[in-house]
DNA sequence: GCGAACACGTA
DNA sequence: CGTACGTGTTCGCC
């Protein structure tokens, strides 16, 4: 019987393979949005991939090790142990790649004590016995030792991982000069140096095999070593005892107990969903279908339909069907509003199987008005402009069931999928069609919304899988609810004096001409004072001044940097140039505010809900969470903000040192709580424990200091940062923090033990779930390392504030709405709300504010609520 | 026309 | 060598 005749076993070592590619892939190529390095497991199931192929194997298994010690070890500690630290990029790797095989249904063996190749051993000789031809593929020569006439071996070229040499007991001879079974021997005498196993000094591969030849054993030349002559005689008879170390520990085990027999291994069909979901998370696509293609696999069911797959051609209706379809909907139904010129245009409607469509008329809002704002759940992606579209025409949505970009962003807040089309990419492996926008009379059709509500049921099926338990919850019950919120306060907009603004933007810029004249003066020649390569020239070449901190391209002229100039070398044209940084800012600010007033005098922001990575809002065209407040001129600015027509007046809320109340909850630091339930004032309180004297003692300056480090520490600010900031000694700084801690250690331990905690778990997580990714605190790069720590230090503090934030948010619409009361957030900025108060509301108003801020989270210190209450924006600011 | 780099506004 | 954002300008590139 020949033995391409003959099921064929194929066993494979993980770790050496995955290993070698993980080295010979570029990692640039291979590291998916989140930072996930694949390199490695691609490499490998790349290889793997045209070895199922190519060999059609009955049989499969994977082994890898366990660990870097084993009975070996044990047995000899110094095995292997000049080996450098495996990278954390590619451990990391091997959990995910078993994830992947076992979704392929391929037995993953690992024997604790036990290397891969025992197992590859283990399985090659009993697999033999059973009747099977066996393929070993490894990357480690010790597996030569088991080739014969029914095992094969696949060794990797030097070129790589793709290169597979093929040993049979013929090939074995021919390059070693040696029968398999002695290579062992051969490799005794010359030694292992990536094993730390010493061979015989001078004895390279030449003269073992001449020994061997010559003698016909290892044991016969150890016993006979007296005969050989000269140095490697000598050498040899020296280091007897490390060739029999050697050669004991290059004996790979045939008999490891495995829970698997050979005849176990027979190749099953994949789990084609699996393999779909996990190779979408590592951002494989051309992966997959060599995959199917590899396995025979017909990815061909309902719930999965192969890539390419039209989607179906929903049905037009009237409204009359429309009602009827709504009524016969049973489950959820997926909602998709096309747009035009801010209105509802066209509206698609998805359950299992069914997709109907229609042009919007009144008929149409009339039959889809009582399903909207029914509790019945409906699903969008990217509902928030749908919603307000809806509501211009009239409709309100309620029973927001499930948002597929944001239920996207909540599992992967670091690179969420912007839209529909990365999701059906991502979760169903097919492509969205989409209308070519090059064309004007475009050839390829977009998907109508029909289409797109179908797409999106289908990837919140998918999607909601892997949602896991904390994130579903905060999902439903403040993600959802805040989408709601939001859009009701970009509807409502907010009032700003057009008059206020454009006098102001008038004298800001004459007074910036007027500055520029003047620092021209002062350097003699004109330059543009907004360009910073210009002004290079001019601080560094022309002035002679001191060259500044580097940026890529040069020296920096930041705002810090020009101070830290005019205190050592005093020019008129520096403060100059300050001055007329800050008007001209000032005025662009305006001219861009003013530019933003609607026809009916209020600015209308977009709250970006998937805008951050903590779990904060962002807001843009225009970013109303940027308005200037420092500067006397920027209260200017605010005051533009007003109570609008019809309301009264503004209030406004905010949180007062909600990050350090979170600090001290997660912290349970009994000297931070104690501050906070002192009511004294905070860092009055920490600069007394801090400098040892009373809180009546604490100056001015002590209070200043300690406030830059306790708002520092939740930034993870170093001792240099302090010392840069607060413009004192780099030891002053230090003294600084090591008092802080002496008196507030449960801070500094806390700090400490949730950055380990993130290193272990690979996210952080606020105090209600919401978690973010950090593939990067395991980097051995100690910049991108750091980087993540103080990141990783600050999101679950800021992630925390933005969630409670969130929920007052919605807890204030809840019951604005409850009681019938017309007045409306307008502003969320992070820690502040501002609510315009409907005329007679100010007491109801006031107190669901207060309330519902204060009870947003229930902490080990209270929330404490300031409301300010006035006609304009600065004015409610007291 | 587009993107990178810089600068700077907020919490 | 302090986190999280968005916007406007300049400048080099295509």
């Amino acid at each position: 019987m020949t033995n391409s005749a003959k099921p064929t076993l194929l066993v494979v070592d993980g770790h050496s393979l995955a290993y070698r590619a993980f080295y010979a892939l570029p990692v640039d190529n291979f590291t998916t949005k989140d930072g996930q390095h694949t390199n490695g497991i691609y490499g490998f199931l790349s290889m793997f991939v045209n070895l199922l192929k190519a060999e059609k194997p009955t049989h499969v298994a994977v082994a890898f090790d366990t660990s870097r010690t084993s009975f070996r070890t044990r047995e000899y500690p110094e095995y292997k142990a000049t080996r450098s630290e495996t990278p954390s990029e590619f451990k990391g790797q091997i959990p995910i790649l078993q994830d992947c095989l076992r979704a392929m249904n391929i037995e993953v063996l690992t024997k604790e004590d036990f290397e891969a190749d025992d197992i590859l051993a283990t399985l090659a000789t009993e697999g033999a016995a059973a009747g099977l031809h066996v393929l070993v593929c490894s990357g480690d020569r010790d597996t030569i030792q088991l080739v014969n006439d029914n095992v094969t071996l696949l060794y990797p070229s030097v070129q790589g991982v793709s290169q597979l040499k093929r040993y049979d007991p013929e090939t074995v001879r021919e390059r070693y000069g040696v029968a398999p079974e002695q290579y062992p021997e051969i490799a005794a005498l010359v030694g292992e140096t990536s094993d730390n196993l010493p061979g015989v000094p001078k004895v390279g591969e030449k003269t073992a095999v001449k020994w061997l030849t010559q003698f016909g054993s290892l044991d016969e030349i150890l016993s006979r070593a007296d005969e050989i002559k000269g140095v490697v005689g000598g050498n040899l008879r020296d280091h007897i005892e490390d060739v029999r170390r050697n050669r004991r520990l290059n004996r790979l085990l045939t008999d490891v107990e495995l829970p698997v027999a050979p005849l176990d291994l027979a190749v099953r069909p994949i789990d084609a969903q699996a393999v779909r979901d996990i190779f979408s998370q590592l951002e494989f696509r051309a992966l997959l279908s060599r995959v199917f293609e590899a396995t025979g696999t017909i990815a061909d069911d309902e719930e999965s339909t192969t890539p390419g797959v039209a989607a179906p051609v929903p049905v037009d209706v009237d409204a009359p069907a429309l009602t009827e379809w709504l009524g016969a909907a049973e489950s959820e139904v997926a909602v998709t509003v096309a747009i035009q010129e801010r209105l509802p245009h066209r509206v698609g409607l998805a359950r299992a199987e069914s997709a109907i469509e229609a042009t919007w008329s009144a008929e149409i809002a009339t039959a889809l008005e009582g399903f909207l704002a029914s509790e019945s759940p409906k699903i969008f992606s990217d509902a928030k402009p749908q919603i307000k579209a809806l509501r211009r025409a009239g409709l309100r949505v309620a029973g927001l069931g499930y948002d597929t970009i944001i239920a996207g962003w909540l599992r992967r807040p670091s690179f969420p999928d912007k839209t529909l089309a990365h999701l059906v990419e991502r979760y169903l492996d097919e492509k969205l069609p989409e209308a070519d926008p090059t064309q004007l009379v475009p050839e390829t059709e977009g998907a109508t919304p029909g289409q797109l509500a179908w797409y999106t049921l289908r990837v919140a099926a998918a999607q909601r899988d892997d949602l896991d338990g904390p994130v579903a919850a905060l999902l439903h019950d403040v993600e959802l609810p805040t989408l709601l919120a939001l859009a009701d306060m970009e509807l409502a907009g907010v009032s700003v004096s057009h008059e206020a603004l454009s006098g102001f933007s008038a004298e800001l810029g004459a007074r910036a001409d007027d500055i520029a004249k003047r620092a021209f003066a002062a350097i003699g020649r004109e330059v543009n004072l907004g360009s910073p390569k210009q002004l290079q020239q001019v601080l560094f070449e022309d002035l002679e001044l001191p060259k500044t901190r580097k940026t890529k391209t040069g020296y920096s002229t930041d705002a810090a940097v020009l101070a830290d100039l005019q205190e050592s070398n005093p020019h008129p044209f520096l403060d100059l140039l300050l001055q007329h940084r800050e008007a001209t800012k000032l005025r662009q600010i305006i001219e861009s505010l003013d530019g933003a007033i609607g026809a009916d005098g209020r600015i209308r922001t977009t709250y970006v809900q998937t805008g951050s990575q903590t779990g904060r809002l962002s807001s843009t065209d225009p970013n109303l969470q940027n308005i200037p407040v420092r500067t006397e001129e920027s209260h200017r600015i605010r005051s533009a903000f007003e109570v609008g027509e019809g309301y009264e007046t503004l209030l406004t809320a905010d949180y007062s040192q909600i990050e350090m109340r979170i600090m001290a909850h997660l912290s349970e630091d009994p000297g931070l709580i104690e501050a906070f339930r002192s009511g004294e004032d905070l860092h009055r309180f920490v600069g007394a424990r801090v400098f040892g004297v009373e809180p009546s003692d604490v100056t001015p300056a002590m209070r200043s200091k300690v406030k830059a480090m306790s708002y520092g520490l939740v930034y993870g600010l170093s001792a240099f940062g302090l010392s840069k900031q607060l413009r004192i000694e780099q030891s002053e700084a230090k003294q600084l923090m090591l008092e802080y801690f002496a008196r507030f250690g449960g801070v500094r331990d806390y700090l400490r033990s949730s950055v380990e905690q993130a290193r272990i778990d690979g996210h952080t997580t606020t105090i209600f779930g919401r978690r973010r990714p950090f593939p990067d605190l395991t980097s051995p790069n100690r910049v991108l390392r750091e980087n993540a720590e103080r990141a990783a230090l600050n999101a679950p503090i800021q992630g925390s504030a933005a969630d409670i934030m969130k929920i007052a948010l919605v807890n204030i619409h809840a019951d604005l709405q409850k009681e019938n009361l017309a007045s409306r957030v307008l502003l969320q900025i992070h820690d502040e709300l501002v609510v315009e108060v409907a005329p007679g509301e100010w007491d109801a108003t006031e107190r669901i504010v207060r309330t519902r801020m204060g009870d947003a989270a229930s902490l080990s210190v209270p929330l404490d609520v300031q409301i300010g209450r006035g006609r304009d924006w600065t004015e409610a600011a007291h």
